[in-house]
DNA sequence: TGAATATACTAGGACATCCAACGTTTGGTG
DNA sequence: CACCAAACGTTGGATGTCCTAGTATATTCA
């Protein structure tokens, strides 16, 4: 699995787009499947820091978006759109939240459909301590070379924005 | 799931982050959260592109490489290796292509406790079919601004080789 | 007002990924 | 030559994501 190879097996993928005659596609292929590769790399940094938390990313991830709700809840389709995720995503990460004691579910004063969510004391206490620990392990020296952070912010904004992700 | 938001959600998060004295940290937690959420719309719609063809995109790749060694085979723990994924990742995509009748298992003729994948020929077929699908459906035109291709494959190549990817 | 439509959440299933543990085979070492 | 550590693949379990379908509640409109 951690293995290190003597060649970027990506750049040798590009080259065999490239000899069969798929030069147009090929740096696309080459930057998507980079893409992918270093999504995988950061998750498993990000897993490995939250793990003595007993939480995983997606969990961790909702925890810090209710952290910063200004009344301290969120209906879980606010919480499914803030993140980009399936509904059913969210449910799965209240489940084991609620499970844990870090949130708990309260029905919506005036919308009967509608499930809020809120931190407990708990909750809020981890969602503290746990992005103190994603920043020191992960954020603050993520790896990258001066200056590419923004070009990222930049690029990945751009691609984004042209996916529908938002408007803006 | 596919609702427009009126602004971006990771720049939302950003300013969050830099409102609570995370500034040092900030910028990269925004980047990493563009690449995590870039590589699930690269996905989705790669997994779309491969349905009509009964693929995932882990079978895919599995397939693409095999059509690409030299010998028609691979070992498992080549394959492994060079998809850079677990071992058991790899036993599960070759169940799955191997019931379909794309690959095909076999022993390897000298050391007892590797197995060698084979494409099959209704396998290299399927491998050039999908292959076209996702040149003409995804990566011909992926959504990044010119020149940002090249960006990404330099950003990223860098941050794979810090990581421990490859030597080169 | 009452029926049709839309929205919100949940249940069940498919898929992929990882980890831990296991059995088999190799190959180096005493 | 025998033994044991290392390598290889598989099994079983946990997690997350998505999709489809179903239930309950709101909203719209005839």
């Amino acid at each position: 699995m951690d293995t290190s190879l003597s060649r970027d097996p990506i750049a040798e993928a590009q080259r065999n787009w490239e000899e069969h005659g798929w030069g147009d596609a090929a740096a696309s292929m080459a930057a998507i499947t980079a893409i992918m590769r270093t999504q995988q790399i950061l998750l498993a940094r990000i897993e490995t820091t939250l793990k003595p938390f007993g939480l995983t990313f997606a969990r961790y991830e909702l925890l810090a978006l209710l952290s910063f709700a200004r009344k301290g809840s969120l209906p879980m389709n606010k919480a499914s759109a803030l993140l980009q995720v399936h509904p059913t995503s969210i449910t799965n990460a209240v489940d084991r939240l609620e499970r844990a004691g870090l949130v708990e579910r309260s029905r919506h004063p005036t919308d009967g459909r509608t499930t809020l969510i809120e931190l407990t004391a708990a909750g809020r206490t981890l969602a503290k301590r746990s992005t103190a620990a994603l920043n020191a392990g992960v954020f603050s020296a993520p790896g990258f070379d001066a200056g590419d952070v923004d070009q990222l912010i930049r690029i990945l904004g751009a691609f984004r924005r042209n996916a529908g992700d938002f408007q803006d």
